[in-house]
DNA sequence: TCAATTAAAGATAAATAGAGTCTTTAATAT
DNA sequence: ATATTAAAGACTCTATTTATCTTTAATTGA
């Protein structure tokens, strides 16, 4: 039980695109060697972000990949859902409602999914950004 | 992403080792029908939760399956871990030391595996005989 | 001791999901 | 128009899950 590789290279990428919002959309090509991946493969990847409005992309020559503007707040939760699905990590095999066992295992994974909401990718960036100014300053 | 249907079944029967605990074994026979399961695919199950020395099995004539005397204290996490592993959720695609987004998932997947090692199989028995109770009182 | 019973182990098979490639199509800028 | 770039679809490969069947080992009780 992991969660899946695309959710891995996802939230890398939606973190490298916020990385250098100069306004200029960033390409798959970029995107895929900086992870290792080959550009079909990720395009898939991107193609389910901006399905999901993560991301908007644009065609053409000067086309690539950029945050969707109104989204200054997208969480850890967001990406998942995006890549996963909103699905639960469990379901009760045995169908009647009221399983106290499901009860029990949705309320973990519902306090971890409002974690995982609460948590920004910006921060994220913020965070890298800092560390790297302090690395230049020693 | 999912939980597999091992774990599922494994709770399941547990709880229901744990309900008609007047000490003698149950057997694998018992536990799969009550499941809808053929035997041997549950007997694999059975054989990782005694493993993980969750249950305690006696083959033979009066033999089956018993909770560990000991363990009166076993959590779902315990029994998620003994079929599943004792794996993570989430680990980076990029290897290297304190990636933040690696941190920000570990920490919540921590966080619910703590409560899911809080919450105890004996409470979920419990309230299964209060809510019998009720019902035949009414 | 012998027979019935029950768990454990191993081999195998089918189904599903995950990971990834290749090719074609559509949209955009110059 | 042409070069560039994303989107979509078909397809392959691999690993995992979900089982089933058969054989072996251990235990009880007659």
């Amino acid at each position: 039980m992991k969660y899946s590789n695309a959710t891995n290279y996802a939230l890398h990428t939606m973190v490298h695109i916020m990385r250098q919002s100069n306004g200029e959309p960033v390409g798959v090509q970029e995107l895929a060697a900086m992870q290792k991946l080959s550009p079909t493969y990720l395009s898939k990847i991107l193609t389910k972000l901006t399905k999901s409005g993560l991301i908007e992309s644009t065609p053409g020559v000067k086309g690539g990949y950029k945050i969707s503007r109104k989204q200054k707040e997208i969480s850890f939760l967001d990406v998942i859902k995006s890549i996963e699905g909103d699905t639960n990590l469990f379901e009760c095999s045995i169908h009647h409602e009221g399983c106290l066992i499901e009860n029990v295992m949705r309320q973990a994974e519902d306090n971890m999914k409002q974690e995982l909401e609460n948590k920004l990718l910006i921060d994220i960036v913020r965070m890298a950004e800092e560390k790297q100014t302090g690395i230049q300053s020693q």
